[in-house]
DNA sequence: ATATTTGCAAACGCTTTGCACAGAA
DNA sequence: TTCTGTGCAAAGCGTTTGCAAATAT
């Protein structure tokens, strides 16, 4: 609901057109809560008979992008995955080498601690991404 | 020194064969203190008139991934960038958005808490990345 | 009416691969 | 001699882009 209000104005402010496509789109993002990727919303749109090209939804995403509501999170075998920003903190990503499975987590020490890394090497912290792969609990060998 | 007769080991134990391409390459990664990629690699060997295709350097590089003697360290403009694992510990980076640079750092204290959220949250860490990305010393406005 | 956006297909940049020849064992 | 490794050029993959037609304003 944020995200596709978020959306409408950034459009308007921006002069850019409230298409068809993108409202469409923005309309299936906001069932989406997991990451996902290009061509899993272009799929997800011909499910459910939008009709909305591989190019715009590229386009789209860029457009989401610049508009702070989308984040490119993480990269999975060549390819973005996405995640919507509205009403998330940061957090950082562990990832399940064995079936794929990426969870959220945060943590305050390592947030608060990267401020000190900052300062030690005086180095203007702009953003940081911690990716922790291994086994999930489901597939941790017991 | 360590990096070459590593890989010449490798290649032994392996049965895989000295190939005059296999050898140059290494040679002039032995050289290379900081991250570089493929291109930047197969750059370098033409500048040194080292005949090794792309295609060589690729599969190179390949090779010495299977044998943990490189580390893919970070993604860069969708580029894989590589690093000489002997020798080294575990470090994350500071990724400069102005000026590209990457520094490395290391800090116990982020090591050390990623064993606590491993067990918070039942996770068996096999690896992690930290980047952190900003204005380094060089570039940051004073 | 006019400028933006779309779909298509071609182009892109990085990386991988099939194949016939070269070369290490 | 045999089998692996090479170079080349083509294919692969996710993503971007040029262009003419479609559409929001």
């Amino acid at each position: 609901m944020e995200l596709q209000e978020g959306f409408i104005r950034y459009l308007k402010d921006n002069r850019y057109k409230q298409t068809k496509e993108r409202l469409d789109l923005i309309g299936l993002l906001s069932n989406i809560k997991s990451h996902f990727d290009a061509d899993g919303l272009y799929e997800k749109a011909r499910t459910a008979s939008i009709t909305a090209s591989r190019a715009s939804v590229y386009r789209t995403i860029a457009l989401l992008k610049k508009s702070g509501l989308l984040n490119e999170s993480i990269r999975q075998d060549g390819k973005a995955l996405y995640e919507i920003s509205p009403g998330k903190q940061h957090h950082d990503h562990l990832i399940c080498v064995n079936c794929g499975r990426i969870e959220e987590f945060t943590d305050d020490v390592i947030e608060k601690h990267q401020e000190q890394i900052g300062k030690k090497y005086n180095f203007l912290i702009k953003e940081h991404r911690l990716e922790i792969r291994g086994y999930c609990s489901r597939c941790r060998r017991p």
